[in-house]
DNA sequence: GTGAAAGCGCTAACAC
DNA sequence: GTGTTAGCGCTTTCAC
């Protein structure tokens, strides 16, 4: 491995000099500059980030902890934070699993952005002290160096409620993700403030845990049930979308005997049929939001933290 | 930031001392490292990456850059490289785009999967000497540290269009995707052989990028042709998914009037009317063979390198 | 404009 | 069984 000594050596001049020439430092006479930049070049010289980082203290990099690969939600986010970092010259890395822990407990980044429903709050607290920031997505969470980027769940849920409540439905059941989840919390919430903005009960409530495979069970229940609900308020698209699937095998119309809806709009929704009607998040755009967030905060100014909303997509599911 | 020191401080002991215990050095006693434990998990300290990575020359860590966040393929893919390397305490990174120049350059990692048709072949070439190794996903790469991982995309499709031959159809085109990559290559190449194997000729060749727009386009071709293709052999499921929603809204039956296949099997494919067939390929499987490969070679060991398979589905769009 | 040297936080060879 | 110390590759202060 080539290191700044072999340049300097081969330059002849000192590590100081080349240091200073490959960073642009003004000091350096253009001369020495450009030579020394032409022999690094020449060499396959490129400066280790782990010295690097641990003399500068700071990374450049934002760490970006995941559930999962897999998640169509992910992809845009992805993107939008990586399209907004590389802007400002700042590396993203992620990760799922237990790689996650190591890279939060060492350090590995300048900031990080949670978004994996694996890593407890309590882990999060542990570690936030002294800590570089820790952005923490779809869940509430105090801490000192800990913050807080949701969507507008509640009031997306209310506006996709309130036109379902406008359409006639009057036996409206709602289907819960994982119970205690921030995102399940906050859009059942938007869905009672609804109910009762209306004066309707909730006809039933049925609890899943956001997969596919949860709405297939629940649709089971649904089948087998008397008295149905004539509507069912989803948490999520992928439950929304195993419900479908499986009342459909069943022969039970959508949406002329239940209709049905999600949220997320995640890139199946479309191609059901009859197609979902969701809550659609601009993802993409939310993950430059969030890069903006943190690197304002790594500058040192003052962050405000606004909730990313949802727009209702209306399609033909009810 | 806690640091070693300030723990060897409190504790009353050496820095050498609390790296030993710390990590489990035998030759500490089990009294001291005890008590140093406690005292770092009560100062809440966790060695910086970067002084150690600096010292070990080794980062315990693997990098894979990829082409975007969104494709289905990456996936399961990523889940298998993280099983495999999580049991064995290396921690797994992501990335793409700019960012993964940087993290290359700067050996961030103790070994590179690359799978992100961006990175060019000579900019791997460049940085590969000296460097960490770098093992390339779908596409054939010789260099000194650089090793080429691929699924055998000649067998699959030569025994596809094998089957596509036995149904009868005649006139047989290709779709192609982004045209000198190396999937597309040796896709076309089984394709080919299976051709030549029955003495037919490939009735057309239409150009498209891997992409579901590229579809779309190559589906307003075929239907301004006049003298149409009967069987469309897709270089990935994407172009073949576009094709089909075009032709469809253009009232084209498929497979009535024309059949069509794909290529990798993604999770869509399956929720088609009609439904594609396609080749699958086990990427969990392939993703848990790549890491195995990896830290074999990090561990000395002589490495082999097989081909990944792929297995015909067979549905209902031909 | 350039170089010498300190030191980031850690590991590990060596001394005791 | 524990401590002293060199040094990983780099940046940056200070001296010239």
């Amino acid at each position: 491995m080539v290191t700044i000594k072999d340049v300097a050596k081969k330059a002849g001049h000192s590590i100081s000099t080349v240091s200073y020439a490959l960073n642009n430092d003004s000091r350096i006479s253009e001369k020495t500059a450009n030579k020394i930049k032409e022999i690094a070049k020449e060499m396959n010289y490129f400066p280790s980030a782990a010295a690097r980082n641990l003399k500068r203290k700071t990374t450049k990099t934002i760490f970006v902890a995941i559930s999962d690969f897999g998640g169509p939600v992910y992809n845009e986010l992805l993107d939008g934070i990586h399209h907004e970092l590389a802007k400002n010259d700042y590396t993203m890395i992620v990760s799922t699993g237990v790689s996650t822990d190591k890279i939060l407990k060492q350090r590995g980044s300048d900031a990080s952005i949670i978004s994996d429903i694996n890593i407890t709050d309590k882990f999060l607290v542990q570690i936030s002290n002294g800590h570089s920031p820790i952005f923490v997505l779809d869940r509430s969470l105090k801490g000192n160096n800990i913050y807080n980027l949701t969507i507008d769940n509640l009031n997306a849920m209310f506006e996709l409620t309130e036109d379902i409540i406008k359409k006639g439905y009057k036996r409206i059941a709602f289907v819960h993700g994982v119970i205690d989840s921030y995102d399940n919390k906050t859009r059942f919430e938007g869905f009672l403030k609804a109910m009762n903005a209306f004066n309707l009960n909730v006809y039933k409530e049925y609890k899943g845990s956001f997969t596919k495979e949860s709405g297939y069970k629940i649709a089971d229940e649904i089948i087998n049930d008397k008295q149905r609900p004539d509507m069912l308020v989803c948490s999520n698209d992928e439950m929304a979308l195993g419900i479908i699937e499986k009342l459909q095998l069943n022969n039970i119309l959508i949406p002329e005997e239940i209709g049905i809806s999600g949220f997320d709009d995640i890139e199946l929704s479309k191609y059901f049929s009859p197609r979902l009607t969701s809550i659609k998040v601009d993802h993409f755009n939310w993950g430059r939001r969030i890069a903006k967030t943190i690197l304002n905060l790594l500058k040192g100014k003052d962050i405000v933290v606004k909730k990313e909303k949802g727009t209702l997509v209306k399609r033909e599911s009810y």
